[in-house]
DNA sequence: TCAAAAGTGTTCGCTATACACCCATGG
DNA sequence: CCATGGGTGTATAGCGAACACTTTTGA
């Protein structure tokens, strides 16, 4: 149904009608058991050299878009099998000053410690959610969608398996939640909340140096969480 | 940065690499007062043809995705401004037979009372939800997704103001949230929550013929809703 | 010895849930 | 006159939100 045709010029892929350009880009978000952050790369070429924006690349036609961005997050930080979404299509005719380019965007959930920033550690790094820079292109809207749509997931999977390490301390799993829907809660009723829904195994304690006291570890207790999530359950506050 | 070359075939539009056709597609819902209803059209050529398909077509290259989307609304249903939402782009490689295809998929709320199924009204059909047939291309499991999707949404907005009529009996709502979130509700609770949340405004009474007795007539109360959003509200069952 | 961090309750009010009663209407 | 649909009420259990006491440890 589609020919292509080579010109002399090495424009190769010739079309009755216009085509957009496709790419497909990452929110990876981490959490530093404190704050939530992203990891943006820096551009070395025009336009918005300089500036700082997710990583992305064009899709490639025999892959899918989920593909691609597996694809990406593993150039990007080595990781194999990421926690990945796909939350909004960009499509603004003008958002690419150079042709229209259509943008599918994923975001990410990792763990801050299991990245290899190897290669393009000079150009890669972490920001908080409250210090990103201005972006290139229409990012910063992007991350925007993406913050909004992490903060709906959160009512329905519990994203939090993703972000935390193995072992963590429930102060910081209330922080990650604090930070992910910028809300306050007491303490001990989020202790309690835990306690009751039986999502977490305690352990053995750990000394957190510049803290105060000793703090009990836990992990979270996977067949009791899938157990709950089959009966309908939904992790909410 | 990109150049079209013409070519003597009309193939005029030529890239360096390949790009992928795109369309938007639109997943119509609405409610017959019982049941959720979707809007198909049959398909009139190859591939796929006589099989059922939504309503969709090729992305303008002046236009964004949500402007295509709306504009296939309109020419499919005559509705101006309808509640439209982006869920999903589908992007397997083989999803379309004849060339690399991507479907920015949309689903529309609409007042099947207010649809003008005039001019291709011989070839577009509303089907109950349990009765549509197989669909062409991979619409199955787009419809799959847009159900899944307006379930999900219904927990952050009252997608109830867009599928119904502008006055409507407790027992309609009642319907309506029971065939979205497919579940059942006690009919006492449903009418004490309705009422406790003040959302609806009562009118007067209809003689519902088929019936025994006669129901009060409803409409929202847009002004309390609003309010309500206003300070974190959540429509949840 | 005191302030800060962390473990562990308790109480109260609201809401989801289950369930009951009455009225109107058509067969 | 009774079966069906519809309007309105009540009791109970469980959860969310507010709040208190104790222990440990570093400065």
């Amino acid at each position: 149904m589609e020919n292509n045709n080579k010109t002399e010029e090495g424009l190769r892929y010739c079309y009755k009608y216009p085509h957009p350009s496709v790419t497909t880009d990452c929110v990876i978000f981490g959490f530093d058991g404190t704050k939530l952050r992203v990891l943006l790369v820096q551009r070395g070429i025009e336009p918005y050299k300089g500036r700082w924006a997710f990583p992305g690349g064009f899709m490639k036609m025999d892959e899918s878009a989920e593909e691609g961005a597996l694809r990406e997050l593993q150039e990007e930080t080595g990781l194999e099998d990421a926690y990945i979404r796909q939350f909004h299509t960009f499509t603004s005719p003008q958002r690419d000053p150079r042709e229209r380019v259509i943008t599918i965007a994923y975001y990410a959930l990792v763990r801050i410690q299991e990245v290899n920033s190897g290669d393009d550690a000079a150009d890669a790094k972490w920001f908080a959610l409250n210090e990103v820079p201005q972006l290139a292109f229409d990012h910063d809207q992007i991350l925007r969608r993406a913050e909004q749509a992490l903060r709906q997931q959160i009512h329905f999977e519990p994203v939090g398996f993703e972000l935390l390490p193995e072992v963590f301390t429930i102060k910081e799993l209330q922080n990650l939640y604090e930070a992910i829907l910028d809300v306050r809660f007491d303490r001990r009723n989020f202790y309690n909340k835990m306690k009751r829904l039986e999502m977490l195994e305690q352990m053995d304690e750990t000394v957190n140096p510049t803290r105060k006291k000793e703090a009990f570890l836990f992990r979270f207790n996977k067949a009791k969480y899938e157990e709950l999530k089959q009966k309908g359950f939904r992790l909410e506050f």
